[in-house]
DNA sequence: GTCAGTGCAAACAATTTGCATTTGT
DNA sequence: ACAAATGCAAATTGTTTGCACTGAC
């Protein structure tokens, strides 16, 4: 995952500008492993913005995505984002679907399936989704303990 | 896949009424094995019935999802319907981002995946996307079999 | 000082809901 | 006949756009 510091800097890179939003929304994808959506982002940064309005998040959340630094996907439940894979491999993911941190597998299927001659393989997308050890099999789990909750260890 | 009468006995069945649209529905995911969208749908449907409203279209596809008679897909471009696979072992599936139209893999990679004891799988989605024989590389690929064209929007 | 970034309102797109009317059974 | 299905309008939700103002460089 890209640090803080790494996000900035690739946005000064490209010549945007450092606002003080934007400096905020590094940290959040700086600090934060899961996945979050642009209402969750929303919220975080309302905290310090009052003024805060929901375009300026998604065209911040469509600048970072355009750059590289964010990677979007789409779920079930929506649109979500989180900073890129460091993991300069290709791999996938498993992701909790409680606090929607994501653990990379290296294991990549498409190796072993077979294509016909006839289907010209362009892409492939494989997920494995299910509970993280800290999220166990607890039963009325809240939704997603908001954003501030502090993360450790960070992976693919 | 469904035929069109399996589709209409399945309503019947469940104490559905057979309206003319319903017939019509029916006849489209029968014969059609492609995704569709709602808007797909409502543009098929459109031909015939003049007076044809978008909610019902949705209602009805809610309906035929929710009896199992259709499955309901979450792709980048939107949620997409298409009969359900009558295949009734576990399976994935190769799919064409010109026709839309998917092919069965047997294989499922998950077996094969090492998860850490400590995460507990739920699920698990393998896709794989490229473009049929018939679709080839031509660059105009011919439309989906008169239903309204499939987008396309790769990256990666 | 300039031009990119922001807030605001308003536009859009996708999907859902309330209600009166129509229609299958 | 009666409840379910439809059409229409309007509400919701998620996301984008035009424009005047503010702030980073």
């Amino acid at each position: 995952m890209l640090t803080t510091d790494q996000i900035i800097e690739a946005m000064s890179e490209h010549g945007l500008r450092i606002t003080d939003q934007r400096k905020t929304l590094a940290k959040l994808f700086g600090e934060h492993s899961g996945y979050l959506t642009a209402k969750d982002v929303y919220e975080y940064m309302g905290q310090k913005y009052s003024g805060l309005s929901f375009d300026t998040v998604y065209r911040n959340l469509r600048v970072l995505n355009d750059l590289g630094v964010l990677e979007q996907v789409v779920f079930e439940e929506g649109v979500k984002f989180r900073g890129r894979c460091s993991e300069d491999h290709h791999h996938h993911h498993m992701i909790c679907l409680q606090c929607q941190k994501t653990y990379p597998i290296t294991f990549c299927p498409m190796q072993l399936t077979d294509a016909p001659d006839d289907f010209q393989v362009v892409q492939h997308k494989f997920e494995v989704f299910g509970y993280c050890r800290e999220c166990g099999q607890e039963e009325g789990g809240k939704p997603m303990s908001g954003v501030g909750a502090a993360r450790r260890d960070e992976r693919g």
